[in-house]
DNA sequence: TGCCTTAATGACACATATGTCATTAACGGG
DNA sequence: CCCGTTAATGACATATGTGTCATTAAGGCA
């Protein structure tokens, strides 16, 4: 497209590269998809030439696995695993927990990783498996200390110890699938959103029995 | 792989190609997803010559396309759109609804097509519009009808009729999810999922207060 | 300053995909 | 039964991508 003729002076810049390339490649990824992506235009968008990438990533797959890795763990790097949660109320522990997910959840690479996970997640299993360990598995337990806290305090119901937890995270996954697939022309109203997960948490549907 | 060296009558079929390409073209991009099939394989699937398949599709993504189409409205005919539900208990009203929509949505071609719209939907507005308005919108008004119903006859709390109705069915996309991507190191117990799902919707999490 | 290590490059050989078109042959109607 | 329509094919021209390797030049050190 652009001409870009100043053809500027190469540079030697071993320890840089490495993170510009992953960039590169996680801004093409989120614009046409990993298959769709060819190591051309990542080198373009990383201003170096095809052949560089070569010399950092051996092939389209290890650049996707480690910029997976790289990304994931600068998310729990921002959260710092396992944060504090306010102890007593818990209609507040689940709503700052939610805010907190919806946050990263939304924004960030973590939408970009996401589509790639689940386009690609059954083709490439490495990536699923770092996905599940770092991210749900851990997730999953926070939750599940939680409940147990809860139930024990008397504020969660009993029966609750026995639900697959991923229940009770479930619309934030479809919120950041909506983002990606549907916003454009059906654009979701997060404060809303967010407010109709905690009511249905903390109250159910139905008025009590 | 296979020699395939008796090089079996050509056949004129005019009628019966179409859904064949489609049906071949479903379980490629399966497999190896949209971006990452070719016209090439598909038609080795379908048995056919690739020109062949440019005689009934100008390109992949018009086949993707009227793929889309075609298994969208088979899916609805299955269903029966608008299924009459049970009209008293809500409780069982839900658990049929939500049965029902995770046995199409996990079993069928609806997986493959949920994965490929997640995957292409940003780059394929087309697609994402289709699903849009044959699924989504038409569940949430059948959805919007059943709370509305619950409102007025006093099961449903009245402060639901403000929800967005995204997240009372939202564990359904992540159950179909799960399935393709971490189903094979972390299989999912559907039944004890289903349960926890109804229970969630009729109770909530918390002890009345 | 000039040299030397090595990061960066461009070109090569190969592979795979696309869309078109002249040619072939299936098969139903006369 | 054979003949004409046209569904089906194979080959062509073109495009795009991959991975490798000999060559080039950046820039720190002597």
């Amino acid at each position: 497209m652009r001409p870009d003729l100043p053809p500027l002076k190469r540079q030697r810049r071993k320890d840089l590269r490495p993170e510009e390339i992953i960039s590169a490649a996680l801004l093409e990824f989120h614009e046409k998809g990993y298959a769709a992506t060819s190591m051309g235009s990542i080198a373009a968008r990383a201003k170096i030439a095809r052949s560089t990438v070569y010399l950092y990533f051996p092939d389209k797959e290890a650049l996707i696995r480690q910029a997976f890795e790289d990304r994931i763990a600068a998310i729990f790097d921002r959260v710092q695993v396992d944060p504090v949660m306010p102890d007593g109320d818990f209609e507040q522990v689940f709503r700052a927990m939610l805010t907190l997910i919806y946050t990263e959840m939304v924004g960030s690479d973590a939408v970009v990783l996401l589509r790639i996970l689940i386009a690609e997640g059954a083709r490439m299993p490495a990536l699923a498996q770092v996905y599940h360990e770092t991210v749900l598995s851990r997730v999953d337990a926070i939750l599940g200390r939680m409940v147990a806290n809860g139930i024990r305090s008397g504020d969660l119901r009993p029966e609750v110890a026995a639900f697959d937890r991923k229940i009770i995270v479930a619309p934030v996954l479809v919120a950041a699938v909506w983002r990606l697939t549907f916003d454009a022309f059906d654009p979701l109203d997060m404060p809303r959103y967010i407010d109709g997960h905690v009511d249905l948490l903390t109250k159910g549907l139905f008025v009590r029995p």
